[in-house]
This record gives structure tokens, C-alpha cells and sequence, in this order.
DNA sequence: AAAATAAAAGAGTTTTTTATCTTTTATTTG
DNA sequence: CAAATAAAAGATAAAAAACTCTTTTATTTT
């Protein structure tokens, strides 16, 4: 569904919102370790992030990332776009470059319905939202 | 969503079911033509199809692809699971290997639902039931 | 200012996926 | 039976994705 790259950028978004509800930062190594990712490829991912302004970073002691108000609100699908473009919500199912309404491929409508739940699900999914959760163990980020 | 090699699957096996709808058989040639797919990557593909026994094969000259009933009447879901396994209708949305109804990542729930929509919608459509539609040119698979 | 800390950047490597090329085996037809 | 046809099998290559290592830059603390 989402690539791996993916996968780990969302983890560590919603760790990063966690670990840092009241205030402060979080390090990369922490971030590894608290979703179980490599320390050297979650740091390209959040580097990538923090370029396009979804998460926010400081250097040098008491830096490392958080999230701000306007970052905590961005939805899943505002990650899942900035890191595997729109293919998720535009893509063929079949792999056809041409398919549409107008020249769908077989599956077409059925997978539009699907997909159009997908993305309704990741467009109203705040990214802030996992905290109560996450801090109840009622859901992981790990293991 | 699937892999390359799943979506050329289902694109010639719909093909094939197509083509042979009155009995004789069609080529790798004539598959790879018609789905618009790189020759000797489909050949590959339909001869592990063709192993679990998801497609016919004939050698020699009259040779070639087709569908006995049973395979007519195989699933999307059973070709999805020969090629990619059941990845597509278990995995964890986010990656995570021990994700569970006990032990559920933040979108577990949400992911299920959707995935159980998908699952539905591939095991209820059977491979020999887009002819019509292709027939009519209200379907494509290629382009 | 020097030392320490932590992200950013750049340059690899490894693994997996996708694709190609060549040879072999089976079957049919003249 | 020889020639032709077509899939099966095996080996290799190219591209993309996943992951690692090293150096640089910015910031803070002493």
C-alpha cells in the first residue's frame, strides 16, 4: 500500500507528536528507537519532511524535532503525498498509465469506491490524534 | 497496491479469458501485445501461474495460454494471493510485523475496514467476468 | 572561544523488483 | 522423422527501493 519509506515517516511523525505534546524536542535516535526503524534512514526521511515544512527541527544541544501547530494538524494524507506523491489516490489498480472514467480498466470502479474510503480515511485523520491512544497503550508504534 | 508483476498477472489472465472465450489457446506474443507488457517478463509470470495450476498451457504449435472452467471461475483474490501472498489482505497499514486486534498500530481499525472492503471485492469478482465488458469496448487493458 | 551535541548533506552499498536474453523441452505438422 | 512452433527453464542485467556510513553545518553550553 504505502512504501516502507512511508510507512516509517508516518510512524515517526506520530511518535515525534507524541513525545513532544508539551513542548521539546525529540532526537533521531530516539525516533529510531521508539518505532523500531533504522537510525540512519529515518533521519533522511525526517530530513526530507522538515525540508518541505511538515515537521520542524533544530540543531546543536536541546535541538532535535517536534511539530507545530499547524504540523499537527496536517493529515495522514498530507505525509503519505509529500512522500510517495499521489499514486496512492490516483493509481491505477492495474497499472494502466491511461486509466479513467472515460477509458477505465476493468477493475475500475470498483477500486475507485475503495480508493475514494482510503483517502477519505487519510485526509480527515489528523496526525495529532493518536496521542490519548498511543499513551493509554491502546495502540504501537513498534513491535 | 499490488506489485508489477501481480498487476500484469491480472491484466493477462483477464486477457486470456478474453481471448480464448471460445475455446483455442493464445500466444505469450499475442498477451504481451495485448496487455501492452514486456514479452519474456509475462512469460515469467504466467509460467509460475501456470505451475500453480491458475492458468493452462499448452506447448507446440497450436500451443499456447488458456482457461479451463475452474480457472474461469478463480477469483481476483486467488491470482492476487499466488503472486504477491497475502501481504495485500493481512499487512500492517504502517509496516508493523506484529499488528493485531490486541496490539493494533494507530490506523489498525481504520485499515481493516478498508481492507476488508477490498478483500470482499476481490474474492467476490471472478477472472472470467469481464469479457462482456471488453467485448464492448467499455473496458481496457491497455494504454 | 572550545567542546559537545544534534541535524543536514553527500556519497555509497545492499537488496529487491523489474526486465531481458539464451537454451532446452515438448508438441505438432508436413 | 525433420522442421517448425511455442512454452519452460536458467542465467543475467538494469532500475528502484531500502539502508548505511562519513563529513559538514548549526547551535548550545561551559
Amino acid at each position: 500500500m504505502f512504501s516502507k519509506t512511508c510507512e516509517y515517516a508516518i510512524r515517526a511523525v506520530i511518535f515525534i507528536a507524541q513525545q513532544t505534546r508539551e513542548g521539546g524536542r525529540v532526537s533521531i535516535k530516539d525516533v529510531a528507537r521508539g518505532i523500531d526503524s533504522p537510525e540512519h534512514f529515518i533521519a533522511k526521511i525526517l530530513q526530507e519532511l522538515s525540508r518541505k515544512g511538515l515537521v520542524q527541527s533544530a540543531k546543536g544541544p536541546t535541538g532535535g524535532f517536534y511539530l507545530d501547530h499547524a504540523s499537527l494538524q496536517q493529515s495522514l494524507a498530507d505525509f503519505v503525498r509529500a512522500i510517495d506523491g499521489d499514486r496512492v489516490f490516483s493509481g491505477c489498480g492495474l497499472g494502466l498509465k491511461q486509466c479513467s472514467e472515460s477509458h477505465p480498466c476493468p477493475i475500475h470502479h470498483q477500486f475507485k469506491s475503495i480508493r475514494n474510503q482510503l483517502m477519505v480515511m487519510l485526509e480527515t485523520t489528523q496526525i495529532g490524534g493518536f496521542t490519548r491512544e498511543l499513551e493509554a497503550k491502546m495502540a504501537f508504534l513498534k513491535q
